[in-house]
Order: structure tokens, then sequence, then C-alpha cells
RNA sequence: GCCCUGGUGGUGGAAUUGGUAGACACGCAGGACUUAAAAUCCUGUUCGCCGCAACGCGAGUGCGGGUUCAACUCCCGCCUGGGGCACCA
């Protein structure tokens, strides 16, 4: 009988389910394997063919280590607070809780469709009450705890206080401000709120100020992605900065600790590159300049950070950020005017644009600051590259050795001092560090990386500066002014934050009438007089905290008493293999790699790194269709002369752009097709033709063939009258690589692909893709290929015409050997994730076992054990036509035996001077003396070395051999 | 601007450590079976040249250099597609 995927997928789902076979238990004699896919958010637009291929490939792997004996967990879950249920419960007035449940509900058909080993027991949703009350559990012991840096970890604030109270401040330096300095009588003497407010400086979760972006005609706080040029998205109105009350999260205490934390784990050197970018860190030192204004010297100094002190003679200006606080009283009378222009124009200009600008831009303040070496005026510029977050906001312009610097020096024609002599050419910047300083005073002769340090020492020495390590990385903002997330389990009491008790977690989302923003920027919960009343925080948390911590959720989901307990975190550990998307490289895995860390240093868990192995999936982009609207061009209008849509299939289009068919052809064309619309005078008018590209659905569209009869029907019948104009009867569309989004129309379901060939062609057709980790385009054509493979496959079990094919003969050497290969090559790619390639042996094995007639079972039976990870539903039922009860997911993974692949000879590629020029059958155990005899005596090499002498003979055993003449 | 990542036939891709470039599949062309279609099977398919064909020759992995007996693979300099960004010092 015939492959029959559509009952056979429905019979084996079914019966896995009953029996469940993809529970998972906590405890197993067998040793334990973790593998966890990147927490999806559950948005209302579905799967399309680009998100499962990541929960393909882990599935994959998953499967393939049970085979192999492990004890294997597998969760899904969802990520499932978030802005767009909050922003369709504005919009519709539907509940984000309502509207997130149903789109989990279509999530979670259509992964079941694609027949995943998830064990759902364990599924865990953050807005779920029991969840959130753990990620507000975890919160509070972060507002509890601070980060001791005299023995690099996380310890409770109780600690602190008592330290405070017996010794004051001595031996903890607050992060927030080092200036920061009391004794023990001191810190006993103040109030608790002035006490509080201390301890807030060093607590790891803190409430701080921060700018959001505010937009007075939406009246809410937008995300970054929603202001575009200064302007809100949705309606173009202003955005400005507005200073808010925010929670942080200070993940810069542990900025070294996530470097160093890299060197354990299993990333992508991209990964680890990002991250340690993100990151940041860099030696330099901070120096302190005074300042003149006219001849008036300012009681204010300017502090710089440099990574290049050694340079400092070379400084001939300095620049500070637009938001510096010395601006005011540096700068002069004369400058005023220009200055306030400049700082007007750049608070309209958002950070990113600031940075990718590469106008030159910038203000003379009129103010200068002195050297401290030399006494030399330096001129202090604004400029908005320069930002207020890093640093001091303030840097020496070094132009000889910076190549911004330089420019920037150019552009406003800024005298350039060059220290270093010859290594500067006067025309770009040279950024060495192995260059003799000249007009260096006491630097002078000394190569720049050893005066550095000198320099660095010589400023402390005098005062003046000191030795600064720094990082880019800044506390995380951790609190939103939105209602769809985790409310903060804290309680203001006269300014204070009081954290909730235990017991009274969790601290339930209210219900609100409405979803609209508070006042001045606050979230909705501000809108709730009981909850303002209870002093209770009206900030949530945002996305990122939930999703900090549910790999520790799904090893001990259904824990009413802790969000993990230690026995299952202990058996579980750390998550081995995790897939996800490079997009989440900074934010979700620095976030939650700090959370584990906290967690670890607070004894809760037994490991600090949460992640063993990453795998990041590339993105499958979605490939374009496009109809070519015609529009006709008279001078420089732009006129639609047709009363309705004139559509041109693509070979017009090229011809026309090409040159080989002109302006009159096409019109004859339309005028052939619908004589009313094109007239004499128009067609003379004509000078021009404008192809309007028109995205048009992929799904109606068969390669490049638009289907003519589905187009009329689209979009509400919008091109029901359109004329269409055919190459060759055909309409023939453009096609274009792109991101796969609903508003492109390039989006494919997977369910309707399931629907056609099954679960097995789809999910081995997403591998046969491309490599796992490489964003490719779809093309839906190619699904043939694979469906047909396993139609093979089923062949040579069962035979539509021939019945039953599977014979208990012994195999012939041939065949152990085609088996054995695909043993081999199938678990090695298995193993370094090498998915199409997998693919590709299981085709190639396939083929050679149907050239070889092949239907013994003591190879094929193997054969579908290897074949299960990849095609589970087709593997099951074969495995049970030969006549097992058991579920092959639970089969013992063949073993590799060399004997069977053993080769005695190799047809060795011949080469003369790199050319291949014949191919001999050589034995595997001729030494090279032997090779070269044989080789030379051939009458083909001969001819070939024309009596050229052999200069030398190159022989690799086992690959090629090559001679030189 | 910065960071990351790609570029190989008509298409997706293969070549795991520098060792026969184009596996496997799609598409296309031709053929078999069929009343016909579907399904299936067979043959061919990097480009150019000579040729009936076999065989053969030349070129060829984004571009330009280099290292090497040998480069898709390593080095230098460019061009270009994709993705990300909070803060370049």
């Amino acid at each position: 009988m015939e492959y029959q995927f559509r009952s056979i997928e429905k019979k084996w789902q079914d019966h896995w389910k009953a029996t469940g076979a993809y529970r998972v238990s906590n405890s197993s004699s067998r040793p334990k394997y973790y593998v966890l896919d990147m927490f999806p958010y559950p948005s209302g637009a579905g799967l399309h063919v680009g998100h499962p291929l990541g929960y393909i490939a882990s599935d994959i792997f998953s499967r393939y280590k049970r085979l192999q004996g492990f004890n294997v967990l597998h969760p899904m879950g969802y990520d499932a607070f978030g802005l767009p249920a909050e922003q369709y419960a504005l919009e519709h007035g539907i509940h984000p809780a309502k509207s997130t449940a149903q789109n989990i509900t279509t999530f979670r058909a259509q992964l079941d469709n694609i027949g995943f080993c998830y064990d759902w027991q364990r599924e865990v949703r953050t807005c779920d009450p029991s969840y959130y009350r753990f990620t507000q559990w975890i919160f509070l012991q972060l507002f509890g705890s601070f980060y001791n840096r005299k023995i690099g970890k996380a310890e409770s604030i109780e600690l602190l206080k008592q330290a405070f109270a017996s010794e004051g401040n001595i031996n903890h330096v607050c992060p927030a401000n080092e200036n920061c300095r009391f004794s023990a009588a001191e810190w006993n003497s103040y109030p608790e709120k002035q006490q509080e407010d201390i301890l807030m400086d060093y607590r790891l979760a803190y409430c701080g100020w921060g700018e959001v972006n505010w937009c007075e005609a939406l009246g809410t706080v937008l995300a970054n992605d929603e202001v575009v040029n200064g302007v809100s998205e949705r309606g173009g109105h202003p955005v400005i900065k507005k200073t808010l009350r925010q929670w942080y999260l200070r993940i810069t205490e542990y900025a070294d600790r996530l470097l160093e934390g890299l060197d354990t784990i299993d990333f992508s050197e991209a990964m680890r590159e990002m991250q340690t970018n993100w990151i940041g860190k860099s030696y330099g030192a901070e120096i302190s300049f005074s300042l003149v204004n006219g001849d008036k010297q300012l009681s204010e100094i300017l502090t710089v950070y440099t990574t290049r002190p050694d340079t400092i003679f070379g400084v001939d200006f300095m620049v500070v950020a637009p938001e510096h606080p010395i601006i005011d009283a540096l700068t002069s009378e004369e400058c005023k005017a220009s200055v306030e222009d400049y700082l007007t124009y750049v608070k309209s200009r958002s950070d990113r644009e600031r940075q990718a600008e590469k106008k030159i831009s910038g203000c003379f303040t009129g103010g200068y600051a002195l050297h401290p070496f030399t006494g030399r005026k330096i001129p202090v510029w604004i400029a908005e590259y320069v930002l207020m977050g890093y640093g001091t906001g303030a840097i020496m312009g070094v132009p000889c050795g910076d190549d911004r610097d330089h420019r920037f020096a150019q552009h406003f024609t800024i005298p350039i001092t060059n220290i270093i002599g010859a290594a500067y050419d006067g025309a770009v910047a040279n950024p060495t560090k192995d260059a003799l300083l000249e007009n260096s005073d006491f630097l002078n002769g000394m190569v720049m990386r050893e005066a550095m340090a000198v320099m660095t020492q010589r400023i402390e020495e005098l005062g003046i500066g000191r030795r600064k390590v720094n990082y880019k990385m800044r506390d995380a903002s951790f609190s939103r002014q939105r209602y769809w997330g985790e409310p903060f389990p804290i309680r203001w009491d006269n300014g204070i934050a009081r954290p909730l008790s235990e017991k009274e977690l969790p601290l339930l989302l209210p219900e609100v009438e409405k979803y609209e923003p508070g006042p001045e920027g606050e979230g909705p919960l501000a809108n709730i007089p009981e909850w303002v009343g209870e002093g209770l925080e009206t900030n949530t948390m945002p996305g990122y905290a939930g999703s900090s911590w549910y790999f520790l959720r799904y090893m001990d989901p259904h824990n009413t008493q802790e969000f993990c307990s230690r026995s299952a975190s202990d058996y579980w550990n750390q998550v081995d293999l995790y897939i996800g998307g490079t997009e989440h490289a900074v934010g979700h895995l620095l976030y939650s790699r700090f959370w584990t860390k906290v967690l670890f240093d607070l004894g809760q868990i037994g490991f600090q790194e949460p992640f063993r192995k990453l795998l990041n999936q590339g993105m499958i982009q979605g490939s374009s269709r496009f109809m070519y609207r015609l529009l006709l061009t008279r001078g420089e209008r732009k006129d639609d002369h047709f009363s309705s849509d004139v559509m041109v299939s693509a070979g017009w289009k090229q011809g026309y752009e090409a040159g080989n068919i002109s302006v009159q052809e096409i019109l004859k064309e339309v005028a052939a097709l619908r004589p009313d619309l094109v007239n004499e005078e128009q067609m003379k008018l004509t000078e021009g033709l404008i192809f309007q590209a028109i995205h048009v659905d992929v799904n109606i569209v068969d390669g490049l063939e638009l289907d003519l009869s589905r187009i009329v029907q689209w979009r509400n019948g919008e091109y029901a009258q359109s004329i269409w104009l055919l190459d060759q009867g055909k309409y023939i569309c453009g096609a274009e690589v792109e991101k796969m989004s609903k508003s492109k129309f390039n989006t494919v379901n997977p369910d309707q692909l399931v629907e056609k060939y099954g679960a097995d062609t789809f999910r081995m057709y997403e591998m046969f893709l491309g490599p796992v980790d490489q964003s490719k385009p779809w093309d839906t054509k190619g699904i043939e290929g694979v469906h047909r493979f396993l139609k093979k496959l089923w062949r040579l079990f069962d035979d539509e015409q021939k019945g039953w094919m599977v014979e208990a003969a012994e195999p012939n050497a041939a065949e152990w050997k085609v088996l054995h290969k695909a043993i081999k090559k199938i678990a090695d790619d298995t193993e370094r994730f090498s998915f199409n390639t997998a693919v590709s042996t299981f085709m190639i094995a396939v083929n050679e076992l149907n050239d070889l007639h092949c239907h013994k079972k003591a190879i094929l039976e193997p054969f579908l054990i290897l074949l299960t990870p990849y095609a589970p539903h087709i593997s099951e039922e074969l495995w049970s036509r030969l006549g097992h009860t058991d579920s092959i997911l639970d089969a013992a993974y063949p073993a590799f035996e060399a004997k069977y692949v053993q080769e005695s000879a190799k047809e060795y590629p011949i080469s003369i001077n790199g050319k291949v020029r014949a191919n001999l059958l050589i034995s595997l155990d001729a030494t090279e003396e032997e090779v070269k005899e044989i080789v030379l005596q051939q009458e083909v090499i001969q001819k070939w070395m024309e009596g050229k002498p052999l200069k030398k003979f190159i022989f690799v055993k086992g690959r090629m051999i090559n001679l030189v003449v």
C-alpha cells in the first residue's frame, strides 16, 4: 500500500499522547540532558515557516539524545506578557489575558501539527499568577541583596546594614556614588528615610531616575522602535526625553563575572564577541582639567575619560556632550547664540542618529580648558557624537591619533599637534600604540604603549586624575509604564520602598476598565485609586523579567512552595543545549546569565551559567512575489491614464528596461486587449513607463507564475477588473528576498504544508533547506523532493504493486556498507547540528538501497531508528509493521562498525602542477615509493609531463597525488 | 557610525583538518509507462570551445592582490546582501 501520511501521523500523535510518551521524570538512572528552545512570545499572527526552524532542530536533537539513552528534558512554554497584547487591548478593548490565551491556543495547535516531543505537562506561562508569583519573589531577592565587592558575590542587604551600624561604609564603597562616606556613628544617627536612600544605592534592584521617550500627544511612553526621526511612529507626534522614577537592576556589578563566564560556556565566537562588546570593558584614566571662560578662571573642572592618557600632549581640543552640565558656565557671551542653536538641533535627535551621523557637527563654547602640563589653552567644543552616558560625557580630542578627532579638527580647521613624528602623515590619523612620542615633554622618546602607565601614574601623583576601568554596559532599566506585566511587590511608605512579605505573593495584577496610560507618563495602574491608595508601585516589570529564569521553572513547574526545588535544579542543572535566534544575543542572554549568577550567589541554585551550549538559528527569509502596475509618464508627470489597472507580466518589464521593447509596443498590446483604454493621442504623449511593484500573496503564485483564477478573488476582488498583459499566456511575477512578514504577503503557513505533505516531510524539508544557523530564503517548491524521498523509503518496505517487501535474508557486504556509512555520517552530522547534510545522507542511503534492491530487515530496521529523530511518525509506523510492539522512540541507537565500510583501494586523482589529469585505482596499503612508481609508469602521466623532470612528488594517503614538474 | 554574519550553477545548498569544486535536492530539457493525467522510473544539466559521440581543452566559488606543490578554505585591500544596536573613546 502507499504512504498515507495523514492517517499515520494522526494515529501516532494520538498514541503518543495517550501513552504519555513524552512525559519526563525528575529521577532516572539514565544521564540527564536538557534541550531548550528560546521562549516564544505567542503573537496573534500565528506561526509562519520561519518560526519552527529552531524547534525542529531541538526536537531532532532531543529525540536523538533519547535514543542514545539520555533522560531528556525538552519543555515549551510562553513568554506571555508583552506590549502587543496591551496594544490590542487598547484598540479592541479585549483583556490581554484573554487575547493571550487565545493566541496560545492557536500557537499550540500549530506546534502539535508538527509532532514535537515536548512534555506539555511542564508548560509555563509568565502571565500566570502561579508563575509570576516567583518572578516577584526573585525580584525581592534582588531588592534584598547587594553586591559585596570584597568577596565578589551578592549577599543579603541585612549583612550590609549590620556592617554600616558597626563600621560605617568603610569596607563597602557605594556603587552609585563613590564619594559617599559615613562612619558607624553617622549611620546610626541618620533618620530611617536617609538610611533607606543609602541602602537603595546598594541594592541589586533599585529605584532611580531615568529618561524615557515621552510623547505628550499620545500621553504615553514609547519604546525606541516606536520613535522614528524624533517623532512617534503612530501619528508623527513629537517625542521628548522625560525623566521618570524607574527601577533598575545593578547588572554592572556583575560586568566582570559576566565577562569571565563567557570562557566557561560553549557559545559561538560571534556571540561571545557581541556580549564582550556590549559589556565593553576598557582600561584608561580620568583626567581633570581646569577651565577658563574669557579671563575668568572657573571653579568647575572638566573631567574626561580616555583610554589613551599617553596622548595627552597631542590634545588640540575638548569635546563635551550636549547634555554636559558644564556648558552653561563655560559658554562665552559671543558663543551663546550659536550654542543654543546647536543644543536645540541636538534635542531633536535620537542617540542612534547622533551615532550614525556621518556629517561632522559641533559648536565651540568659547571656553577653554588648561593643559595640566603645558598650561596651553585648549578650546572646548560641543558635539553630538559625544554621549553623556558613557565615561564622563567629555573627551579630549587628539587628532593625530584618532580618526574621528582628526576629521573633527580638519572640519573646523583646528590646528593639529603631531606627537608621533613620521608615524603621522598629516592626512590621516594613526591610532598606533607603538610609535615613539615627540612634543611630549617628559614622555619624549617613549613608546606610546609604555607611556600609558607612566602618564597614569604621573597624573595620580599630581592628584589631577586616576586610573579607571570603564564599562559600556549600564544598569538595566527594569520598569515599564504598562499594564500587561508583573506588578512590583513594593509598597511605598513616605518615600520608602517597602517589600511585600513572601506571604503576600503573588501580588495580583488588578483588573482595569481601560488600558490608557496614567497621568504624567505613569502606567495604567496609576489610574486605579485603590492601588495608588495602598501605596503600591504603579510601574510593572519588563518582558525580560519572566524570561530571565523560566528555564529553571521547567524543572519543577508545579511547585507551589519554591520557584524550583534545589533537588530539581541539582538534577537538571544547566541547559545542555539552548537554541534560538541571534536577536537575543545581548538582551535576554545577558539578563538570564545575570539572574542565574545572583541566584547562585544567594545559594538558591548550584550553578552560575544557565546555558552550557548555545546554538543560533538563522532567519528564514521570505521570497516575495510582485506584480507590476503600469504607469505612464509624460515629462515630469506620472499619470495613470487607465481607469482600471493594467498589470504587466515581468517579461515585458524586463524587455522594456533592457531597451528591447518600446513604449509603443507595450501600449499597442494594451490597446489590443482593451481598445477603449488607449487612444492615439495618449500613445503619442506618453514618453515613458513606470512599473509599480505590488506585493502579491506568494500562496497564489506557483514558482513565478501567478494563478490568474485566484488573483481576481484576492483581497475581496481588488484586482478583479485588472487587465493582465501576459508572457506567452502566463503572468510571470518578479521575485525578491525580504524579511518574512504578513505585510509583504510572503508568509507561508506550516499548517498548509503539513496538510499537503505531512509533518515528517515538513520537518525534514525545514532542515534540508540549509545550515540551521544560517539565514536563507524559503522556497516551497523544493519540499517535493523530500516528500519523494519518504515515499521512496516507504516503497523499500511496502510497494503499491508488489505489496510488503521486507525479507529476512542476510545482507551482503554492499548493503552493510550503505547502512554503516549512513550510521556514521548521520550520527556525526546530528552531533554537529549539520541537519541539512544528515537529510541528504538519508536520501543517498535510500537511493543506494533502492539501486541494490535491498529490502532486508537487518538493514532497514536500524535505518528506521536513525530516521526517528527526523521523521518520527513514518519511523514508528514502519517499526510497528516490522512487528514491534514497543515504541521506536526508546529503541537503541545503532552502533557504527568500521569493519563494514573499510576499503582496500582508492581511486586517486592525479594532478600535474595542480591540475587533475588522471584517476588511478591504487591499494591503500601502498607505500609512497610504490605509488610513485605506479604513477610514473602511466602513459597519460608521461604524456602530461611532456618529458620534463619531476621536481616534487606529493602523496597524501587516501586523498590525492600531485606531481610538480 | 558601530557590532555580527553571509556572497559557490537557473535555485536551496555540499565540500568537517589547505588536498578531485558543484554531493543531495529543486527547476529545466528529453524519454519510458498511460487513452490522458497524476504518480513512478530513466537520461542529461557549471560556463565557453572543438566534435556525431567518446575523449578533450580552457575558464570558474563576489572583486583585486598575495602565501602554497595545491586555496571555496589562509593573509592583505576592496565591493556587496542580510541582521542587530543602549553608550565610539
